[in-house]
DNA sequence: GCGTGGCTACCCCCTAAGAGGTAGCCAGAT
DNA sequence: ATCTGGCTACCTCTTAGGGGGTAGCCACGC
Protein backbone atom coordinates (compact mmCIF):
# COMPACT_ATOMS: atom_id res chain seq x y z
CA UNK A 1 0.00 0.00 0.00
CA UNK A 2 1.27 3.26 -1.01
CA UNK A 3 1.63 6.48 1.41
CA UNK A 4 -0.71 7.73 3.45
CA UNK A 5 -2.04 10.69 2.24
CA UNK A 6 -3.12 13.61 4.68
CA UNK A 7 -4.82 16.88 4.28
CA UNK A 8 -4.08 19.47 6.72
CA UNK A 9 -7.30 21.62 7.66
CA UNK A 10 -5.45 25.52 9.49
CA UNK A 11 -5.85 28.93 8.92
CA UNK A 12 -2.64 29.28 10.13
CA UNK A 13 0.09 29.05 7.86
CA UNK A 14 2.67 28.63 10.38
CA UNK A 15 0.94 25.76 11.86
CA UNK A 16 0.35 23.81 8.88
CA UNK A 17 4.07 24.13 7.91
CA UNK A 18 4.81 22.60 11.22
CA UNK A 19 2.34 19.93 10.85
CA UNK A 20 3.58 19.23 7.68
CA UNK A 21 7.07 18.78 8.95
CA UNK A 22 6.35 16.65 11.63
CA UNK A 23 4.27 14.09 9.46
CA UNK A 24 6.49 14.30 6.73
CA UNK A 25 9.08 12.62 8.97
CA UNK A 26 7.61 9.51 8.78
CA UNK A 27 8.11 7.88 5.59
CA UNK A 28 5.00 6.04 5.19
CA UNK A 29 2.84 9.82 5.32
CA UNK A 30 2.44 12.78 2.64
CA UNK A 31 0.35 15.92 3.26
CA UNK A 32 -1.61 15.73 -0.27
CA UNK A 33 -3.08 19.50 0.32
CA UNK A 34 -3.81 21.88 2.59
CA UNK A 35 -6.64 23.65 3.34
CA UNK A 36 -7.05 27.58 5.27
CA UNK A 37 -10.13 27.45 5.96
CA UNK A 38 -13.49 24.91 5.73
CA UNK A 39 -14.91 25.63 2.13
CA UNK A 40 -11.85 25.21 0.90
CA UNK A 41 -11.17 21.78 2.90
CA UNK A 42 -14.81 20.88 1.78
CA UNK A 43 -13.63 21.31 -2.02
CA UNK A 44 -10.09 19.75 -1.40
CA UNK A 45 -12.47 16.69 0.18
CA UNK A 46 -14.06 16.06 -2.75
CA UNK A 47 -10.88 16.14 -5.19
CA UNK A 48 -8.07 14.84 -3.59
CA UNK A 49 -8.32 10.88 -3.17
CA UNK A 50 -7.11 11.22 0.95
CA UNK A 51 -7.00 8.88 4.22
CA UNK A 52 -7.17 11.37 6.52
CA UNK A 53 -7.95 14.68 6.97
CA UNK A 54 -6.56 17.27 10.16
CA UNK A 55 -9.09 19.77 11.12
CA UNK A 56 -8.63 22.86 12.86
CA UNK A 57 -11.83 23.91 14.69
CA UNK A 58 -11.74 27.60 15.11
CA UNK A 59 -11.38 29.31 11.38
CA UNK A 60 -13.40 31.85 9.63
CA UNK A 61 -15.20 31.01 6.75
CA UNK A 62 -17.13 27.73 8.04
CA UNK A 63 -15.63 26.53 11.07
CA UNK A 64 -13.69 22.96 11.31
CA UNK A 65 -17.33 21.30 12.87
CA UNK A 66 -19.35 22.67 9.88
CA UNK A 67 -16.62 21.60 7.35
CA UNK A 68 -16.97 17.89 8.80
CA UNK A 69 -20.57 18.03 9.07
CA UNK A 70 -20.60 19.20 4.98
CA UNK A 71 -18.23 16.49 4.61
CA UNK A 72 -20.25 13.78 6.40
CA UNK A 73 -23.14 14.87 4.11
CA UNK A 74 -21.24 14.98 1.13
CA UNK A 75 -20.80 10.94 1.90
CA UNK A 76 -16.73 12.00 2.67
CA UNK A 77 -15.91 8.73 4.27
CA UNK A 78 -12.47 9.73 4.56
CA UNK A 79 -11.05 9.83 8.00
CA UNK A 80 -11.35 13.11 9.77
CA UNK A 81 -9.36 13.84 12.97
CA UNK A 82 -9.66 17.20 14.70
CA UNK A 83 -6.13 18.89 15.83
CA UNK A 84 -7.94 22.02 17.57
CA UNK A 85 -6.71 24.51 20.99
CA UNK A 86 -10.19 23.80 22.32
CA UNK A 87 -10.68 21.31 25.12
CA UNK A 88 -14.10 22.88 25.55
CA UNK A 89 -16.83 19.76 26.18
CA UNK A 90 -18.83 21.08 23.66
CA UNK A 91 -16.48 21.17 21.10
CA UNK A 92 -15.26 17.43 21.64
CA UNK A 93 -18.64 16.26 21.66
CA UNK A 94 -19.73 18.08 18.81
CA UNK A 95 -17.29 16.91 16.69
CA UNK A 96 -17.30 13.24 17.19
CA UNK A 97 -21.14 13.41 16.99
CA UNK A 98 -20.92 14.38 13.39
CA UNK A 99 -18.52 11.59 12.91
CA UNK A 100 -15.06 13.10 13.77
CA UNK A 101 -12.56 9.90 14.22
CA UNK A 102 -10.38 11.69 17.28
CA UNK A 103 -10.18 14.57 18.42
CA UNK A 104 -6.13 15.89 19.42
CA UNK A 105 -5.29 19.03 20.89
CA UNK A 106 -2.36 20.57 19.34
CA UNK A 107 -0.94 21.14 22.68
CA UNK A 108 0.73 17.36 22.58
CA UNK A 109 4.36 16.69 22.51
CA UNK A 110 5.14 16.51 18.68
CA UNK A 111 6.11 12.97 18.91
CA UNK A 112 2.85 11.97 20.74
CA UNK A 113 0.77 14.09 18.08
CA UNK A 114 2.62 12.15 15.38
CA UNK A 115 2.18 8.82 16.83
CA UNK A 116 -1.44 9.16 17.38
CA UNK A 117 -1.95 10.65 13.48
CA UNK A 118 -0.23 7.15 12.50
CA UNK A 119 -2.86 5.26 14.39
CA UNK A 120 -5.66 7.68 13.15
CA UNK A 121 -4.73 6.84 9.63
CA UNK A 122 -4.43 2.87 10.54
CA UNK A 123 -8.19 3.31 11.77
CA UNK A 124 -7.76 3.88 15.50
CA UNK A 125 -10.29 6.26 17.02
CA UNK A 126 -7.78 8.91 18.45
CA UNK A 127 -8.78 11.03 21.92
CA UNK A 128 -6.20 13.16 23.58
CA UNK A 129 -5.83 11.96 27.23
CA UNK A 130 -6.92 15.46 28.89
CA UNK A 131 -10.27 14.63 27.50
CA UNK A 132 -10.89 11.49 29.31
CA UNK A 133 -12.67 12.75 32.07
CA UNK A 134 -14.65 14.71 29.54
CA UNK A 135 -15.90 11.90 27.77
CA UNK A 136 -16.54 9.89 30.86
CA UNK A 137 -18.76 12.61 32.21
CA UNK A 138 -20.72 12.12 28.92
CA UNK A 139 -20.81 8.50 29.28
CA UNK A 140 -21.70 8.48 32.71
CA UNK A 141 -24.64 10.38 32.63
CA UNK A 142 -25.93 8.89 29.36
CA UNK A 143 -25.63 12.50 27.95
CA UNK A 144 -23.77 15.65 28.88
CA UNK A 145 -24.69 18.48 31.94
CA UNK A 146 -23.11 17.51 35.02
CA UNK A 147 -24.87 16.15 37.85
CA UNK A 148 -25.40 19.56 39.78
CA UNK A 149 -26.17 21.36 36.28
CA UNK A 150 -29.53 21.05 38.03
CA UNK A 151 -28.92 23.97 40.61
CA UNK A 152 -27.49 25.80 38.43
CA UNK A 153 -31.13 26.67 36.63
CA UNK A 154 -32.79 29.47 37.99
CA UNK A 155 -36.84 28.86 39.50
CA UNK A 156 -38.15 29.95 36.25
CA UNK A 157 -35.90 27.98 33.83
CA UNK A 158 -36.52 25.01 36.34
CA UNK A 159 -40.62 25.62 34.55
CA UNK A 160 -39.64 25.63 31.51
CA UNK A 161 -37.46 22.44 31.90
CA UNK A 162 -40.61 20.82 33.49
CA UNK A 163 -43.13 21.89 30.83
CA UNK A 164 -40.74 20.72 28.08
CA UNK A 165 -40.49 17.43 30.11
CA UNK A 166 -43.95 17.09 29.34
CA UNK A 167 -43.70 18.01 25.22
CA UNK A 168 -45.29 21.11 25.09
CA UNK A 169 -44.30 23.71 22.41
CA UNK A 170 -42.54 27.04 23.25
CA UNK A 171 -46.37 28.37 22.32
CA UNK A 172 -48.35 26.64 25.08
CA UNK A 173 -45.62 27.00 27.70
CA UNK A 174 -46.14 30.66 26.97
CA UNK A 175 -50.19 30.49 27.26
CA UNK A 176 -49.56 28.51 30.79
CA UNK A 177 -47.11 30.59 32.06
CA UNK A 178 -48.87 33.69 30.65
CA UNK A 179 -45.55 35.39 29.19
CA UNK A 180 -44.69 35.80 25.46
CA UNK A 181 -43.23 32.65 23.54
CA UNK A 182 -40.09 35.17 23.05
CA UNK A 183 -39.53 35.20 26.56
CA UNK A 184 -40.06 31.16 26.63
CA UNK A 185 -37.49 31.17 24.12
CA UNK A 186 -35.11 32.99 25.99
CA UNK A 187 -35.41 30.65 28.52
CA UNK A 188 -34.69 27.80 26.67
CA UNK A 189 -31.83 29.01 25.23
CA UNK A 190 -30.43 29.66 28.59
CA UNK A 191 -31.40 26.71 30.17
CA UNK A 192 -29.87 24.27 27.03
CA UNK A 193 -26.88 26.37 27.19
CA UNK A 194 -26.83 25.72 31.73
CA UNK A 195 -27.00 21.87 30.30
CA UNK A 196 -24.75 21.97 27.49
CA UNK A 197 -27.70 20.35 25.59
CA UNK A 198 -28.70 21.32 21.70
CA UNK A 199 -31.85 20.81 21.25
CA UNK A 200 -35.83 20.78 23.23
CA UNK A 201 -36.09 17.03 22.55
CA UNK A 202 -32.45 16.30 24.39
CA UNK A 203 -33.50 18.51 27.01
CA UNK A 204 -36.82 16.36 27.65
CA UNK A 205 -35.06 13.36 27.38
CA UNK A 206 -32.42 14.17 29.92
CA UNK A 207 -35.39 15.80 32.23
CA UNK A 208 -37.06 12.72 32.23
CA UNK A 209 -34.23 10.71 32.71
CA UNK A 210 -33.35 13.11 35.92
CA UNK A 211 -36.63 13.23 37.23
CA UNK A 212 -37.31 16.59 36.99
CA UNK A 213 -40.79 16.59 37.41
CA UNK B 1 -77.20 38.82 32.88
CA UNK B 2 -78.34 38.65 29.63
CA UNK B 3 -79.12 35.57 27.15
CA UNK B 4 -76.51 33.03 26.54
CA UNK B 5 -75.12 33.94 22.74
CA UNK B 6 -73.98 31.09 20.86
CA UNK B 7 -72.84 30.12 17.69
CA UNK B 8 -73.12 27.48 15.87
CA UNK B 9 -70.28 25.55 12.95
CA UNK B 10 -71.78 23.19 11.13
CA UNK B 11 -71.67 21.91 7.28
CA UNK B 12 -74.98 20.89 7.81
CA UNK B 13 -77.78 23.29 7.19
CA UNK B 14 -80.08 21.40 8.59
CA UNK B 15 -78.43 20.16 11.65
CA UNK B 16 -77.76 23.73 12.75
CA UNK B 17 -81.65 24.40 12.30
CA UNK B 18 -82.29 20.96 14.62
CA UNK B 19 -79.04 22.92 17.28
CA UNK B 20 -81.44 26.13 16.54
CA UNK B 21 -84.43 25.26 17.50
CA UNK B 22 -83.19 22.29 20.25
CA UNK B 23 -80.59 25.45 21.96
CA UNK B 24 -83.59 27.66 21.65
CA UNK B 25 -85.90 25.77 23.70
CA UNK B 26 -84.34 27.74 26.43
CA UNK B 27 -85.35 31.26 26.92
CA UNK B 28 -81.48 31.81 28.30
CA UNK B 29 -80.08 31.00 25.35
CA UNK B 30 -79.63 32.02 22.11
CA UNK B 31 -78.43 31.35 18.51
CA UNK B 32 -76.35 34.54 17.69
CA UNK B 33 -75.20 32.95 14.69
CA UNK B 34 -74.20 30.38 12.50
CA UNK B 35 -71.09 29.27 10.12
CA UNK B 36 -70.69 26.69 7.64
CA UNK B 37 -66.83 26.04 7.70
CA UNK B 38 -64.12 26.62 9.65
CA UNK B 39 -63.04 29.64 7.79
CA UNK B 40 -66.45 31.42 8.55
CA UNK B 41 -65.87 30.37 12.17
CA UNK B 42 -63.00 32.16 13.45
CA UNK B 43 -63.99 35.59 11.21
CA UNK B 44 -67.27 35.25 13.22
CA UNK B 45 -65.47 34.34 16.22
CA UNK B 46 -64.07 37.94 15.82
CA UNK B 47 -66.73 39.77 15.41
CA UNK B 48 -69.91 38.49 17.27
CA UNK B 49 -69.82 38.55 21.00
CA UNK B 50 -69.91 35.20 22.05
CA UNK B 51 -70.47 33.18 24.96
CA UNK B 52 -70.56 29.61 23.31
CA UNK B 53 -69.46 28.11 20.26
CA UNK B 54 -70.75 24.87 18.96
CA UNK B 55 -67.69 23.46 16.68
CA UNK B 56 -68.08 20.08 14.18
CA UNK B 57 -65.06 18.48 13.09
CA UNK B 58 -65.52 17.37 9.56
CA UNK B 59 -65.76 20.56 7.39
CA UNK B 60 -64.73 21.38 4.37
CA UNK B 61 -62.24 24.82 4.37
CA UNK B 62 -60.91 24.41 7.50
CA UNK B 63 -61.91 21.90 10.31
CA UNK B 64 -63.17 22.44 12.98
CA UNK B 65 -59.86 21.18 14.90
CA UNK B 66 -57.85 23.85 12.86
CA UNK B 67 -60.72 26.35 13.21
CA UNK B 68 -60.32 26.22 16.98
CA UNK B 69 -56.68 26.16 16.91
CA UNK B 70 -56.94 29.47 15.08
CA UNK B 71 -59.26 30.88 17.21
CA UNK B 72 -57.24 29.85 19.88
CA UNK B 73 -53.91 31.43 18.82
CA UNK B 74 -56.41 34.74 18.39
CA UNK B 75 -56.62 34.93 21.91
CA UNK B 76 -60.37 33.90 21.90
CA UNK B 77 -61.29 33.00 24.75
CA UNK B 78 -65.21 31.97 23.92
CA UNK B 79 -65.86 29.13 25.40
CA UNK B 80 -65.49 26.58 22.58
CA UNK B 81 -67.43 22.77 22.48
CA UNK B 82 -66.97 20.15 19.92
CA UNK B 83 -70.13 18.64 18.79
CA UNK B 84 -69.21 16.19 16.23
CA UNK B 85 -69.85 12.62 15.13
CA UNK B 86 -66.20 11.39 15.97
CA UNK B 87 -65.55 9.01 18.43
CA UNK B 88 -61.98 8.75 17.42
CA UNK B 89 -59.39 9.12 20.07
CA UNK B 90 -56.82 11.17 17.82
CA UNK B 91 -59.85 13.64 17.58
CA UNK B 92 -60.84 13.55 21.28
CA UNK B 93 -57.39 13.89 22.37
CA UNK B 94 -56.10 16.62 19.64
CA UNK B 95 -59.30 18.64 20.30
CA UNK B 96 -59.14 18.98 24.05
CA UNK B 97 -55.37 19.88 23.58
CA UNK B 98 -55.69 22.56 21.55
CA UNK B 99 -58.02 23.92 23.97
CA UNK B 100 -61.72 22.86 23.68
CA UNK B 101 -63.81 22.98 26.70
CA UNK B 102 -65.77 20.15 25.97
CA UNK B 103 -66.34 17.60 23.54
CA UNK B 104 -70.11 16.42 22.78
CA UNK B 105 -71.03 13.45 20.19
CA UNK B 106 -74.22 14.31 18.21
CA UNK B 107 -75.95 11.02 18.68
CA UNK B 108 -76.74 11.66 22.30
CA UNK B 109 -80.39 12.47 23.27
CA UNK B 110 -81.65 16.21 22.50
CA UNK B 111 -82.15 16.81 26.06
CA UNK B 112 -79.38 15.14 27.42
CA UNK B 113 -77.46 17.54 24.70
CA UNK B 114 -79.38 20.43 25.75
CA UNK B 115 -78.59 20.31 29.58
CA UNK B 116 -74.81 19.59 28.42
CA UNK B 117 -74.67 22.89 26.28
CA UNK B 118 -76.09 24.74 29.31
CA UNK B 119 -73.33 23.06 31.64
CA UNK B 120 -70.73 24.18 29.02
CA UNK B 121 -72.32 27.74 28.96
CA UNK B 122 -71.97 27.79 32.80
CA UNK B 123 -67.79 27.70 32.42
CA UNK B 124 -68.02 23.41 33.04
CA UNK B 125 -66.49 21.04 31.20
CA UNK B 126 -68.76 18.48 29.28
CA UNK B 127 -67.85 15.06 27.67
CA UNK B 128 -70.25 12.49 26.58
CA UNK B 129 -70.00 10.12 28.52
CA UNK B 130 -69.23 7.47 26.07
CA UNK B 131 -65.91 9.14 26.05
CA UNK B 132 -64.84 7.90 29.46
CA UNK B 133 -62.73 4.77 28.24
CA UNK B 134 -60.79 6.71 26.00
CA UNK B 135 -59.87 9.68 28.24
CA UNK B 136 -59.52 7.30 31.34
CA UNK B 137 -56.72 5.33 28.51
CA UNK B 138 -55.15 8.75 28.16
CA UNK B 139 -54.59 9.72 32.04
CA UNK B 140 -53.74 6.40 32.86
CA UNK B 141 -50.96 6.44 30.34
CA UNK B 142 -49.43 9.53 31.52
CA UNK B 143 -50.15 10.78 27.54
CA UNK B 144 -52.44 10.02 24.32
CA UNK B 145 -51.14 6.38 22.58
CA UNK B 146 -53.24 3.14 23.98
CA UNK B 147 -50.61 0.77 25.34
CA UNK B 148 -50.75 -1.54 22.10
CA UNK B 149 -49.30 1.09 20.06
CA UNK B 150 -45.89 0.40 20.09
CA UNK B 151 -46.78 -3.10 18.80
CA UNK B 152 -48.55 -0.97 15.72
CA UNK B 153 -45.04 0.46 14.64
CA UNK B 154 -42.57 -0.95 12.26
CA UNK B 155 -39.60 -1.80 13.08
CA UNK B 156 -37.86 0.82 11.19
CA UNK B 157 -40.23 3.34 12.92
CA UNK B 158 -38.91 1.52 16.57
CA UNK B 159 -35.86 2.34 15.06
CA UNK B 160 -36.60 6.29 14.95
CA UNK B 161 -38.53 6.10 18.00
CA UNK B 162 -35.31 5.27 19.60
CA UNK B 163 -33.36 7.60 18.26
CA UNK B 164 -35.72 10.68 19.34
CA UNK B 165 -35.64 8.53 22.41
CA UNK B 166 -31.76 10.09 22.79
CA UNK B 167 -32.90 13.47 20.93
CA UNK B 168 -30.92 12.89 17.88
CA UNK B 169 -32.36 15.19 15.15
CA UNK B 170 -33.59 13.75 11.57
CA UNK B 171 -30.03 15.00 10.23
CA UNK B 172 -28.57 12.84 12.65
CA UNK B 173 -30.93 9.66 12.71
CA UNK B 174 -30.77 9.52 8.74
CA UNK B 175 -26.53 9.93 9.05
CA UNK B 176 -26.83 6.65 11.62
CA UNK B 177 -29.53 4.63 9.83
CA UNK B 178 -27.75 5.62 6.00
CA UNK B 179 -30.94 7.05 4.70
CA UNK B 180 -32.06 10.46 3.63
CA UNK B 181 -33.28 12.95 6.17
CA UNK B 182 -36.72 13.05 4.39
CA UNK B 183 -36.94 9.65 4.62
CA UNK B 184 -36.16 10.16 8.35
CA UNK B 185 -39.03 12.95 8.24
CA UNK B 186 -41.76 10.70 6.53
CA UNK B 187 -40.73 7.70 9.45
CA UNK B 188 -41.14 10.39 12.84
CA UNK B 189 -44.66 11.60 10.36
CA UNK B 190 -45.76 8.16 10.72
CA UNK B 191 -44.55 7.71 14.12
CA UNK B 192 -46.80 10.41 15.34
CA UNK B 193 -49.69 9.51 13.93
CA UNK B 194 -49.59 6.31 15.47
CA UNK B 195 -48.81 7.05 18.55
CA UNK B 196 -51.38 9.95 18.08
CA UNK B 197 -48.60 12.61 19.46
CA UNK B 198 -47.83 16.19 17.91
CA UNK B 199 -44.19 16.69 18.05
CA UNK B 200 -41.45 14.59 18.06
CA UNK B 201 -40.69 16.07 22.08
CA UNK B 202 -43.89 14.32 23.28
CA UNK B 203 -42.40 10.98 21.18
CA UNK B 204 -39.02 11.62 23.15
CA UNK B 205 -40.80 11.93 26.31
CA UNK B 206 -43.25 9.08 25.31
CA UNK B 207 -40.37 6.48 24.55
CA UNK B 208 -38.42 7.31 27.82
CA UNK B 209 -42.01 6.92 29.96
CA UNK B 210 -42.34 3.57 27.95
CA UNK B 211 -39.12 2.08 28.11
CA UNK B 212 -38.27 2.41 24.44
CA UNK B 213 -34.68 1.71 24.15
C1' DG C 1 -51.75 -12.23 -11.75
C1' DC C 2 -52.91 -8.45 -8.19
C1' DG C 3 -53.16 -5.93 -4.08
C1' DT C 4 -50.98 -4.58 0.32
C1' DG C 5 -47.71 -2.97 3.54
C1' DG C 6 -43.16 -1.35 4.36
C1' DC C 7 -39.18 1.36 3.08
C1' DT C 8 -37.29 4.63 0.47
C1' DA C 9 -37.16 9.39 -1.78
C1' DC C 10 -38.75 13.38 -3.42
C1' DC C 11 -42.05 17.68 -3.86
C1' DC C 12 -44.19 22.03 -1.71
C1' DC C 13 -45.39 24.83 2.09
C1' DC C 14 -45.58 26.74 6.47
C1' DT C 15 -44.53 26.99 11.32
C1' DA C 16 -41.42 25.97 15.29
C1' DA C 17 -37.18 26.32 17.12
C1' DG C 18 -32.89 28.29 18.32
C1' DA C 19 -28.83 31.66 18.05
C1' DG C 20 -27.65 36.20 18.26
C1' DG C 21 -28.49 40.92 20.03
C1' DT C 22 -30.59 45.02 22.90
C1' DA C 23 -33.17 46.64 26.75
C1' DG C 24 -36.33 47.78 30.61
C1' DC C 25 -37.59 46.62 35.35
C1' DC C 26 -36.84 45.01 39.93
C1' DA C 27 -34.75 43.13 44.13
C1' DG C 28 -30.93 42.06 46.77
C1' DA C 29 -26.09 42.72 47.62
C1' DT C 30 -22.15 45.84 48.35
C1' DA D 1 -25.81 54.70 45.10
C1' DT D 2 -24.34 51.35 42.02
C1' DC D 3 -24.04 46.75 40.39
C1' DT D 4 -25.63 42.20 39.51
C1' DG D 5 -28.79 38.54 38.45
C1' DG D 6 -33.25 37.26 37.08
C1' DC D 7 -37.32 37.96 34.33
C1' DT D 8 -39.45 40.02 30.81
C1' DA D 9 -39.88 41.56 25.79
C1' DC D 10 -38.50 42.66 21.51
C1' DC D 11 -35.49 42.29 17.04
C1' DT D 12 -33.37 39.50 13.01
C1' DC D 13 -31.84 35.46 10.80
C1' DT D 14 -31.36 30.63 9.65
C1' DT D 15 -32.32 25.96 10.15
C1' DA D 16 -35.33 22.12 11.86
C1' DG D 17 -39.62 20.13 12.00
C1' DG D 18 -43.91 18.49 10.32
C1' DG D 19 -48.26 18.08 7.11
C1' DG D 20 -49.60 17.05 2.64
C1' DG D 21 -48.84 14.59 -1.56
C1' DT D 22 -46.74 11.27 -5.22
C1' DA D 23 -44.01 7.35 -6.45
C1' DG D 24 -40.73 3.47 -7.15
C1' DC D 25 -39.29 -0.96 -5.37
C1' DC D 26 -39.74 -5.22 -2.97
C1' DA D 27 -41.70 -9.07 -0.42
C1' DC D 28 -45.72 -11.09 1.00
C1' DG D 29 -50.24 -13.22 0.59
C1' DC D 30 -54.07 -14.49 -2.18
Amino acid sequence: MSETRILIVDDHPLFRRGVRQLVEMDPGMTIAGEASNGVESVEAAGQLDLDLILMDLNMANVDGLEALRQMRSNGVDTRIVMLTVSDADDDVVAALRAGADGYLLKDMEPEDLLARIKEAAEGKLVISPQLAAILAGIVSGGRAAPADALSSLTSRELDILRALARGMSNKMIARRLDITEGTVKVHVKNLLKKLGLRSRVEAAVWAVNHEVS
